[in-house]
DNA sequence: CATCGTATAGAAAGCGCTTGCTACTGTAGT
DNA sequence: ACTACAGTAGCAAGCGCTTTCTATACGATG
């Protein structure tokens, strides 16, 4: 029913290897013999198969890009990056990958269980994104997976998430706790002494990394932090609208509130608004990330530039082996600050 | 080097066929039997060959999901509800199911590509999210590879996509027609008389669709249409502060500028507020999709919201044959006005 | 006690492709 | 003219799994 090889073979009057070899163009092949198959391969309209192919090769051109939140556009806008480097031209049969990218949810076992899928693939490389989740055995196991994907010849690559100890994987970290603590050193030089803190979810890296950043930059000024001023939440405006009534019931004499992102600062906006504070001038506002929405709202936030599209290109031009790993298989990219309107002096 | 089934097999003391029926559970096998083999498996720490294992059953469980633009959380949303009723339990080997999503940037060509690339996967069933292009070679090449896909066993699904004449593929489409032409009427009834349209890129059926829903409004309101009120562009902001300043010069007294979406309605507003003019009291301002940040803008963006999640879980559904489809293979799902703060009575 | 049905396990034939090796040309080198 | 060797093409052995068909063992049945 379906054409094969042999189909193909039988019509362009070669031996089924010789289409194999036009096919993968890995093997020298006269030219008129090249010719005479494509055009049967054509006509029957044939397809390769495969996984008859990737178990035949013992490799597939499969490649996985893990991310938390598909949702979210500072997902998004990395796997478009990196989607776009891989997409192209450079691998075998024809030079075409399948790249996908595939939705954690940011749940640990669900990041597993792909990672297993993959592996059951074959999958020629795989790109982890986001944050990690700071839990000892999981952590462990995502290792020891990464680990056997390496042995089976899969390229691994981190992008936006720390290295992982143990493990060959190329590692594209963000600088969060700098670029987390020339924030707040900016509210700080504002005059501003009493800043709120929106986390998200305590248990990962990202969140705790841009609060250590903040608590740096407190300490550095000699502020000491009240307990009050931090709630942890999600990375969505939901979270930040919650979190900003939250703290501003704790202590309503707060002049900032820094977010964990840019989502999250919008959600802040919002209920600031709501409560009849006006921004800037009650209450700064910072984000985080700099996603595309953020110098549209009004005021436009003031936030961390990371270079997300910039990032996810080079994890995916590493992934396909088209770019040397940074030395010792770890870089950290560095964010920018963006001072836009949304942070001004504190009032009185 | 790598375990595979005999090892187990050997281990467990069971001959390959009994574990493999043990792994894909569709046949008798005793408990105790059952239980040496999952011990083995995982003493050894088997993880099953996919391609071998697509290769010898004729499919795998691969589902492919087609996006235009990954980056934008239109097609961010909906391929993460996709992806829920995907990923769970249901099917072969455990109940996993790689859903992967493709980006397609909007090229037919690697539209054409992706949906090559699944089929040569045996992708068991395949998502397509977004407009088509309106290319008549184009159309009748993706729908003689949806066919194929089809009567190679692969189900189809089109979600937000109109229906692909001689394919049966399921179409779950947005009454995009219904919502615009709400959305204008709406504007009508204030008294707009003068309305600006932003466009999508004019190729794109989802472009035709909302234009032609303001079109009709106009007219049932007997506003005769200025070919100068219409400029097509992209969906993303960008294009609609562009627009928006294109527009402003084309006709300064225009009160109200509906746009292709959200994003393009955002752009739209940052350009009219640096034009000195206010929203909504000199320019209303509409959007589509009613994305997350819509509620957020300032003053919140007048929207039509399309239900993206419960479209895409439908999709899903369908998708995995956990959902009879819809009549006749074809549904309309219908979008709901949001009147908000961006528009108003106009001026004078 | 012979017969049968049922439950469970194994043997073995592929699934469609890749690739190491062999075989056959024709041309170049000596 | 004879060997040597590129340049091509074919043979055939798998890759690791699924599945049909067959075999065995048992308890139930007449």
């Amino acid at each position: 029913m379906t054409v094969t090889l042999a189909d193909v073979a039988a019509r362009a009057q070669v031996s089924p290897a010789t289409v194999s070899r036009v096919l993968n163009g890995n093997y020298p092949v006269a030219a008129s013999t090249r010719e005479r198959v494509l055009r049967a391969v054509d006509e029957l309209d044939y397809v390769l198969n495969g996984p008859a192919s990737a178990l035949a090769a013992a490799t597939s051109d499969l490649v996985g890009i893990l991310v938390n939140d598909i949702a979210d556009p500072f997902f998004g806008i990395m796997a478009s990056a990196i989607q776009a480097e891989i997409g192209g031209p450079g691998g075998r049969a024809g030079g075409e990958r399948l790249a996908v990218v595939c939705n954690t949810g940011g749940s640990p076992e669900r990041e597993l269980t792909y990672l297993t899928l993959l592996q059951r693939q074959r999958a020629a490389a795989v790109v982890l994104t986001g944050g990690a989740v700071e839990n000892a055995p999981h952590a462990a196991a995502v290792a020891a997976k990464l680990r056997k994907l390496a042995d089976a010849g899969t390229r691994v690559v981190l992008c936006g998430r720390p290295p992982a100890a143990d493990t060959q994987a190329i590692a594209l970290t963000f600088d969060n706790r700098g670029g987390a603590r020339a924030l707040t050193d900016h509210l700080i030089g504002l005059g501003h002494r009493r800043l709120g803190y929106i986390a998200g979810p305590e248990e990962r890296t990202t969140t705790r990394h841009r609060l250590e950043g903040h608590r740096a930059a407190l300490r550095a000024a000699g502020i000491e932090e009240d307990p009050r001023w931090t709630v942890y939440g999600r990375y969505d405006r939901r979270s930040g609208h919650e979190a900003t009534l939250e703290l501003l019931r704790r202590d309503p004499s707060l002049t900032a509130i820094v977010a964990a992102n840019d989502s999250v600062a919008l959600g802040a906006c919002a209920a600031l608004r709501e409560s009849g504070l006006r921004i800037p001038e009650d209450v700064s506002v910072a984000g985080f990330d700099d996603l595309p929405f953020s110098i549209d709202a009004v005021p436009s936030l003031t936030t961390v530039r990371l270079p997300l599209s910039e990032a996810g290109a080079r994890a995916g031009r590493i992934a396909m082996g088209r770019e040397e790993p940074p030395l010792g298989g770890i870089a950290s990219v560095r964010g920018e600050l963006m001072v836009r309107g949304s942070t001004g002096v504190p009032r009185g």
